[in-house]
RNA sequence: GAGCAUGUAACUCAGUUGGAAGAGUGUUGGCCUCCUAAGCCAAAAGUCGAGGGUUCAAAUCCCUUCAUGCUCGCCA
């Protein structure tokens, strides 16, 4: 807004024989001027202050500046000198009316929100990605909304964004519901509650007896006489735990001999760290036993058909030995009947995401499964690729270990647009293992395989993978490899989007024993409470309950805008690398809630203008008297609406989609202050209504972008 | 043991290339005869985790240190 001055003020600087381009600065309380300027960045000079004073004299020469006054602060060494200028009202009102009609004009432009440097490009952001095992939970909600919301902001940069869920649909994990709900299916059980939650169940379930045995034949293969039902008894814990810890014991002594001295024994070497390690792991499967007992009871108790139906059959069969087959049969796809057993189970599961994602206004372009993938074959021709690069070491049968040298790593830093700052650790890298021993790929190899199947299927210029920061090392560990393999231009491009993990009350959530707020019942509950809070709201404006079908389904489309806004916005507002604890209570109680302050911000707006609609019938053009409006309150929304445009490219580069969520905060902020302060309806004049109908206008426009964005829609009432 | 992230008001968090410490919630007190009070106004509340350094100037950059979370050789 104040160019003109820059220009002066640099002509007065270069007649000082100063070289720097000037630096204008806001005073943090605009009674002390419009804008300011640090003497220090320009002069070394002793006395600023005196300095600051004959600088002020001159300056103030200029045309259309009021006042320049010197504001002295304490420094150590040196005072900072700060000059405040205030212009003078006559020319400060011109500036400001050319501000607002130029910046009305380009937010009523098509174009505005859009910035479309990217255009002609494609981006892929795959997220989700749960596993199709168990209910979609809060915690995965904060992947799906950073995910979606990075690809409406991706959009709005002009790239064409593919949506991808990639499926996990081969391992042990999904092995448990598959053959647990054979076992029901076959007892002519059928699901009655979503079909995701009842997958759940089983799933935790299965998940238990599957431990359970495990924990027996780790000790059977330790001689210890345990039964081999699913349950752990008190005298299964008994001998189980008298044996650990008589293990840790020696262990513990082991290592404070090992700070004494150098070597156990003359034949055995063994690391302090490896010592730590195998405390660590008895110290767990101490912990893994008594949990599980109490696992046992709890899952029975809140299941207790499906449980007991569970039990009974699989104690009629070697749930480890089925398991297995069934995995390896759907692995490679040898036998009718058990792939389609599994991908029954799986789009079943799918399905209930859908329909729970497209509530929270989620949807997806492509669902990619793993287990096509691995019916490609592109994952071993890949690992066979690498296993002849120089950097993978054979580990015995048919087990291959990727390692990553300094010098390989340096090396692709030169040679692709990754930085430094890309790697996630520092020093060594930790080996990779691609293939077990026993021939079978693990899951690194095969998102190798996978990264590769994206770029050249979709072929974008750049991939996004939002997933949790816990997988920062195996996300980087991808890079190497593919720049091995030549694929340049994919490891520069391959980003991953990591944001923290949901703490839910203070207690992180867990699939394993179905202990979680599904994402269902959270979107449920915000429904409920959101009715309620309107029903009160309502009433106490005389409003009575709709009656109409029209109403009704005006009533629920604003109550899915509330409930949007009140469960998308707190996932989104925090930046993505912070690890937020959500307070379901608190999410629902709508005054602590940014996101229905902001939704009764743009009701507000959208009241006003059909109040105005109705009872003034004025028309309203761009064309209209700027300087009639040219309070702070109205120059500081026009200035954060003018600033969406970098505000998303400013998101797109730090990958953080939060500053959209601030941002539309900010805004219904400012738009309440301006509310109360400036009717619309009452102005005084025909004038100033139209002008103020247009900065209306124009926050409704502005915000219902931003909450576009967020993947909110706007409600027109409250 | 090593690496990464975080640490700002009682609570939840913003804070741009270093340039005058910011919101909301909560607390206290005001404001509905007037476009929706899920709102507005005012007040109180801070050693920016601690210590040091660089600088005219540090929440911001560098070093040290403390606290919390996550990760680190065949889980997917």
């Amino acid at each position: 807004m104040y160019d003109e001055f820059i220009t002066e003020i640099n002509d007065f600087l270069e007649s000082e024989k100063i070289m720097k381009k000037v630096n204008l600065l806001q005073p943090p309380d605009p009674n002390l001027g419009d804008f300011c300027i640090v003497l220090n960045q320009y002069s070394k000079n002793d006395d600023l202050f005196s300095l600051g004073n004959f600088w002020a004299g001159k300056l103030q020469d200029i045309e259309g500046i009021k006042e320049v006054s010197v504001f002295s602060m304490k420094g150590k060494k040196k005072p900072i000198i700060y000059l405040n200028f205030i212009i003078e009202d006559k020319i400060r009102d011109q500036l400001r009316t050319q501000f607002i009609s130029q910046g009305l004009k380009s937010i009523f432009s098509p174009d505005f929100g859009y910035n479309k440097i990217n255009e002609g490009k494609t981006a892929v952001v795959e997220h989700t990605s749960a596993n199709p095992i168990s209910p979609l939970h809060v915690g995965n909600l904060r992947n799906s909304v950073h995910g979606d919301t990075l690809s409406r902001i991706l959009e709005r940069t002009g790239f064409d964004v593919v949506r991808i869920f990639y499926v996990n649909d081969v391992g042990l994990q999904i092995s448990f519901v598959v053959v647990g709900y054979e076992l029901v299916k076959n007892r002519g059980i059928k699901p009655a509650i979503k079909i995701d939650l009842w997958m759940g169940q089983i799933y935790a379930i299965m998940n238990c007896f599957h431990t359970i045995q495990t924990i027996k034949n780790r000790a059977k293969e330790r001689d210890l006489q345990t039964d081999d039902s699913y349950i752990i008894s008190e005298n299964d814990k008994l001998i189980l735990t008298n044996f650990l810890e008589k293990q840790l014991n020696e262990l513990n002594t082991d290592l404070e001999k090992l700070k004494t001295v150098e070597k156990l024994s003359k034949n055995e070497k063994i690391t302090k760290r490896d010592l730590q390690w195998r405390i660590n792991k008895t110290k767990d499967e101490i912990k893994e036993i008594q949990k599980y007992q109490e696992i046992y009871w709890d899952l029975q108790k809140r299941f207790p058909q499906l449980f007991e139906t569970l039990r009974d059959e699989v104690s009629k069969i070697d749930l480890m030995k089925v398991q297995g087959d069934y995995l390896k049969k759907y692995e490679k796809n040898t036998d009718v009947y058990v792939t389609s057993l599994f991908r029954e189970v799986v789009d079943w599961v799918l399905e209930g995401f859908r329909w729970t994602l497209n509530r929270y206004n989620i949807p997806f372009d492509v669902i990619e499964y793993e287990s096509d993938l691995t019916w490609s074959g592109l994952t071993e021709k890949v690992i066979d690729e690498l296993a002849s690069s120089k950097y993978a070491v054979k580990t015995g049968g048919e087990g291959i270990r990727f390692s990553f040298p300094k010098e390989g790593i340096d090396e692709m830093l030169q040679n692709t647009s990754l930085v430094k700052k890309d790697i996630p650790i520092k020093g060594q890298v930790p080996e990779l293992q691609l293939r077990r021993e026993n021939g079978t790929a693990l899951y690194a190899a095969k998102d190798i395989a996978y990264s590769i199947q994206k770029f050249e299927t979709h072929k974008p210029s750049i991939i996004y993978n939002v997933i949790s920061t816990e997988q920062s090392l195996p996300q980087f560990q991808l890079l190497f490899p593919l720049y091995v393999l030549g694929k340049t231009e994919y490891a520069s491009n391959m980003k991953h989007y990591a944001y923290e993990m949901v703490n839910l009350q203070g207690r992180p959530m867990s699939g394993r024993i179905a202990a979680y707020v599904t994402a269902d019942a959270f979107y449920d509950e915000t429904i409920i409470r959101a009715r309620m809070a309107k029903r009160t709201s309502d009433a106490s404006r005389g409003i009575g309950l709709p009656e109409g079908a029209d109403e009704w389904n005006e009533e629920n489309e604003i109550l899915r805008a509330i409930a949007l806004a009140s469960t998308r916005y707190p996932l989104i507002d925090k930046t993505p690398q912070r690890r937020i604890s959500l307070n379901i209570d608190e999410e629902l109680d709508f005054k602590k809630n940014p996101g229905p302050f902001i939704e009764y911000a743009h009701a507000r707006a959208s009241g006003v203008i059909q109040t105005v609609k109705e009872r003034l019938d004025i028309d309203v053009s761009l064309d209209i008297d700027c300087s009639l409006i040219l309070d702070e309150q109205i120059i500081s929304i026009v200035t954060l609406l003018l600033d969406l445009e970098n505000i998303i490219l400013k998101s797109v580069r730090e990958l953080d989609p939060s500053i959209i969520a601030t941002w539309c905060y900010q805004l219904a902020q400012s738009f309440m202050k301006f509310y109360e302060g400036f009717p619309v309806l009452n102005a005084g004049s025909v004038e100033l209504s139209k002008s103020r109908l247009l900065i209306v206008k124009a926050f409704k426009i502005g915000l219902s972008t931003g909450l576009e964005i967020l993947g909110i829609p706007s409600a027109d009432r409250i």
